[in-house]
RNA sequence: UGGGCUAUCGCCAAGCGGUAAGGCACAGGACUUUGACUCCUGCAGUCGCUGGUUCGAAUCCAGCUAGCCCAG
């Protein structure tokens, strides 16, 4: 008998791609398409976003090509607790998420790995460019994918063991390349679709709009600061901004001037030089261990601090049952709260928590 | 109100008689599998106003206006 397996389709390439290759290599395949989020702009309520009708339209024109049965499950409401709630909480907070993440933690991980087993499947597989391996000692764990340019374990450092060892992930042994030339050879309709980009529920990619809409109400001003306390100009929320940042702050200094911090306390963004944005250590909680089962003694790791990070060589320990401090050899540029750091021993991910303190 | 100084792009600022540097900000684009960063391109037919001198004036002269400083 066939094993069964759930694809999450989202109607492009990569993931329909996935379906004919687990298809190819046996598998039952079930395409699902997950409906996440639906902008009521319009009169009339017309779709744009995350999945719209469209999406689910090509992943049902693929699953046709490739004979397999097709659904549309819906996940609204875990999407916008889990994803959307969190986007606008933490930027309020000052904060700067990363819902990719979120999304791959609570709803292509959590919410459909539950959903592929009431529909009988042993596991799910997505479009991802990343690979699971097992560790020496036995564990599985992200990897980098065969291409180095489509490396996407950075936000997959949250999937537990259990949710690993049910997961498929077969365009990571290819190149974007290789993936379109399949898609082409075969026929697929959606072969030469455009790569997505940018957040899927902010098409217009305003997020201080996005966020003043969803909370009712606009974010109050406040201050731009120095780091000693001079005030110089006023901001538009603290929402507007992340760590790093220099464009759309209006302050004309004579030089390039850069957020270092923003401080919800008192409603202030405080304004330095661009050394000022550079930090040696930092300290992150939520802890996901993956390769390394834990982290008894201080050990050595690359550490990616964004999703395009390359990684910076630090000293990693544990400060904390849930703390772990980071010591970078380099200072890095930009470490921001919010964000995750990942650690990598070797192509495998280690280890992985939420950004909560820099130090400067 | 008496004396001195200054007025050049949104901000800062070169220019010193030969036909408006640059930086910041801003806008558009590229890059990007989150936010950022980075890169590229654009951005004063005009120099507070009005006259004058000159082949030619942001640059010299006069008056006016505004701001700053000192005096009072």
């Amino acid at each position: 008998m066939k094993k069964k397996i759930v694809v999450g389709m989202s109607g492009g390439v990569d993931s329909s791609v996935a379906a004919l290759l687990l298809q190819r290599q046996g598998y039952e395949v079930i395409g699902v398409t997950m409906q996440l989020w639906r902008e009521e702009s319009g009169p009339d309520g017309a779709e744009e976003g995350s999945c719209p009708l469209s999406a689910a339209e090509d992943a049902a024109k693929v699953a046709r090509q490739l004979g397999i049965p097709h659904y549309v499950i819906h996940f609204e409401r875990e999407f916008r607790v889990h994803v959307v709630d969190y986007f606008v909480s933490a930027y309020l907070e000052g904060r700067t998420p990363n819902p990719c993440i979120a999304c791959n933690r609570y709803i292509k991980w959590e919410s459909l790995l539950e959903k592929s087993r009431e529909l009988g499947a042993e596991g799910i597989a997505t479009g991802h460019y990343a690979r699971i391996g097992r560790t020496a000692d036995g564990r599985y764990a992200v990897c980098n994918s065969a291409s180095a340019g489509k490396d996407q374990t950075y936000a997959l450092y949250r999937l537990t063991q259990d949710q690993l060892a049910h997961t498929r992930m077969p365009v990571g042994e290819y190149s974007k390349e290789e993936i379109r030339a399949l898609a082409e050879e075969i026929g697929l309709s959606v072969a030469s679709k455009p790569d997505s980009q940018e957040i899927c529920f902010i098409p217009d990619h305003d997020y201080g709009r996005f966020i003043e809409r969803d909370m009712g109400r606009r974010m109050p001003e406040g201050n731009f600061v120095t780091k000693d306390g001079r005030i110089l100009g006023r901001h538009k929320g603290i929402a507007r901004y992340t760590v790093g940042q220099r464009k759309g702050l209006g302050l004309a200094m004579g030089e390039p001037v850069f957020v270092m911090e923003i401080r919800p306390e008192t409603n202030e963004v405080v304004i330095g030089t661009p050394e000022d944005v550079f930090t040696d250590r930092l300290v992150c909680k939520n802890l996901n261990f993956m390769a390394w089962e834990g982290l008894d003694e201080p050990r050595r790791a690359k550490v990616k601090i964004r999703y395009s990070h390359p990684g910076a060589w630090a000293t990693v320990r544990l400060t904390a049952p849930d703390r772990m401090e980071c010591v970078f050899d380099e200072p890095v540029r930009a470490v921001t709260p919010g964000q995750a750091a990942v650690c990598y021993d070797g192509a495998y991910v280690a280890c992985g928590g939420e950004i909560v303190r820099t130090k400067h």
